[in-house]
DNA sequence: AAAATTAGTACAAATGTTTGTGTAATTCCC
DNA sequence: GGGAATTACACAAACATTTGTACTAATTTT
């Protein structure tokens, strides 16, 4: 374990004082050009690297951004993650990455104990407890603080910070439409995250859909729950009903209506037309048949939301005002959507 | 923006020293009982948290783990630190996390980044770069300079550091000797990570067990190549051979095998079986027919890196020998294996 | 040659903590 | 009541850094 350099060891190894070691190898022109090159050349010599914690105190701030998202294993928040890695690392930030698990009191927990220097600032999406219980004061108070958030998919509308999201009832609206436009009469959906603010959205988009064409809602078709217990029974369930569309609010909704109709013995899309919002990276594309699904630009997501991060803490102005970004969905078409 | 409450702050407002009030929040018993209570009354009204950065300054240590990995997209690295960060976590540590993008450049700028104070420790899977290149000496350099590396999966034989390991050899030679025992006689091999030190352990243990049955090697059935590019092709005329099993490397390949076999026809697993290394939580189980995986424990790896790192930083002792952790695979029978 | 300038350093303060030592004032005991 | 012990706090150093100011020579200027 050997020691590492520091300024004061150098200087006592060389005779100098601290504040010249500091400035020679700044380049400062205080220091003689004769001192510069044999303080250079005897800090090359001991590998010495300014110790970061000491410069953090200095400048108060630590060029750390705070990630806090529920789930790594789901890809989506994998594909922001990148993104923001991407930018982080691009602009010179390290990133801290924090996992909720859903959990309110982890997630309250890690904005605290991060916030007291660790970290610049956060990049969040709430977890689903605390947005089953609209408890979103460890935010504010966190905001409050002088610590900057940014909330991306899944956002507290009532705290005041950047957002980043998708145009989750647009895209269910046109979703919705785009299957009514390839005839479906009975468009199922498929909602196992009816407790998120995106799944609530999304429901509506469909709503909405069914509304503009005057196609009346059917109860028995429509699937909102906020959990997974049971999921296929429920499906099951919901396929026992004259249905030739299906549209589902995640990832695993799609997959699994699509496996339970083929199982039924439905032809997919010949019988069924299905969509799913997915971002899955392997899943949907490579189902047989793939499934077509609304693609969230996770990637792009996280780098919307970098940005807006580093930029406000980077400005000099004291008063930016908040934004909201909206990303654009796309529909992308595959195999499980029959052809006009 | 608020200022954050410091000791000098309080002191000041109080009118006691700064050691006063670090000693009063410390319940140190120097400090009368009166003081302590008004001290402590205030600190909670002005919500004071100290300081980490000054903390870790006086400490010489964050308690801050750095974790490189070279994609967090492929879903056995997200794993893996899922696992990292339940212990990191349960253990009071952070997590920053890098990504290589499996440039050997960013993987040592990264190391260099982060060593200076800003982490006690590092996780990495080595970047595909450093492998192809058999260049190790960013990872000795660091922890020659007394920072303590644990590597996970894709490992630097050459390098003295704490490993976890995957018993790659074994599974692969397991693996294909359950092939063997269903009964398949001309069993091909699929190999897109050749260039990986995983890679290779796979392919001599599937090279061992034709070996241990008298089975000669068909180069026809052998696949093993370091790129993706025209992937689809190369297994397109390794299926184009007399084959009954197939044994996959890695899920990429797994999972594109089933979808050629199946397209020209064959039937999975009546005409061919197939094994594939998984750790996708999406793809293997939801296919159909389901792949028969080897599954690698990503989660448990990653706990066991995590422990083991934090094990040496809290050691108080200088020396501890380097140990390696061999976590054994699981063979998961599903639908791609005829059963016997 | 004395004064002014300049170069090349050292010193000190600041960032926020903790902690060992020092120092008044009070209490204790005989 | 006076020396010892105790109480309750202040002071200072340390962690590693940057940076403004002060100081000491040497050089230049007049």
């Amino acid at each position: 374990m050997k020691a590492k350099a520091t300024l004061k060891q150098i200087a006592k190894e060389l005779n100098v004082s601290v504040s010249t070691v500091s400035k020679a190898l700044n380049d400062s022109p205080e220091i003689s050009d004769l001192t510069k090159i044999k303080i250079k050349e005897y800090a090359k010599l001991k590998n010495y690297k300014p110790n970061v914690i000491g410069l953090n105190l200095k400048n108060r701030k630590t060029k750390t951004i705070g990630v806090i998202i529920p789930n790594i294993l789901n890809s989506f928040f994998a594909k922001v993650f990148s993104g923001i890695e991407k930018i982080a690392d691009e602009k010179g930030y390290n990133v801290i990455m924090c996992i909720s698990n859903e959990s309110a009191e982890k997630e309250a927990h890690t904005l605290e104990m991060l916030s007291n220097g660790t970290i610049d600032g956060f990049i969040v999406s709430v977890s689903e407890e605390a947005q089953k219980n609209q408890d979103y004061e460890h935010f504010s108070a966190i905001i409050n603080d002088g610590t900057p958030i940014v909330m991306f998919d899944r956002i507290a509308e009532d705290v005041d910070c950047d957002k980043v999201i998708v145009d989750d009832f647009d895209s269910a609206l046109n979703s919705t439409q785009h299957l009514i436009d390839l005839g479906c009469k009975n468009i199922a959906l498929l909602s196992s995250i009816d407790n998120l603010s995106v799944g609530k959205l999304r429901a509506e988009g469909y709503l909405k859909a069914l509304e503009n064409n005057s196609i009346s809602v059917n109860n028995d078709i429509i699937l909102r729950t906020d959990s997974e217990d049971d999921l296929k029974d429920k499906i099951e369930r919901v396929l026992e009903n004259k249905i030739d569309g299906i549209f589902a609010l995640d990832e695993n909704d799609s997959v699994a209506a699509l496996r339970i109709a083929l199982r039924k013995g439905f032809k997919v899309p010949e019988d069924i037309s299905i969509i799913g919002f997915a971002d899955g990276i392997l899943a949907s594309r490579r189902l047989s048949p793939s499934l077509t699904t609304v693609s969230q630009h996770g990637i792009e997501i996280g780098e919307v939301a970098a940005k807006l991060l580093i930029d406000r803490l980077e400005s000099k102005e004291e008063h930016v005002p908040y934004e909201t970004v909206v990303i654009k969905t796309k529909l992308k078409e595959r195999e499980s959507t029959r052809k006009l």
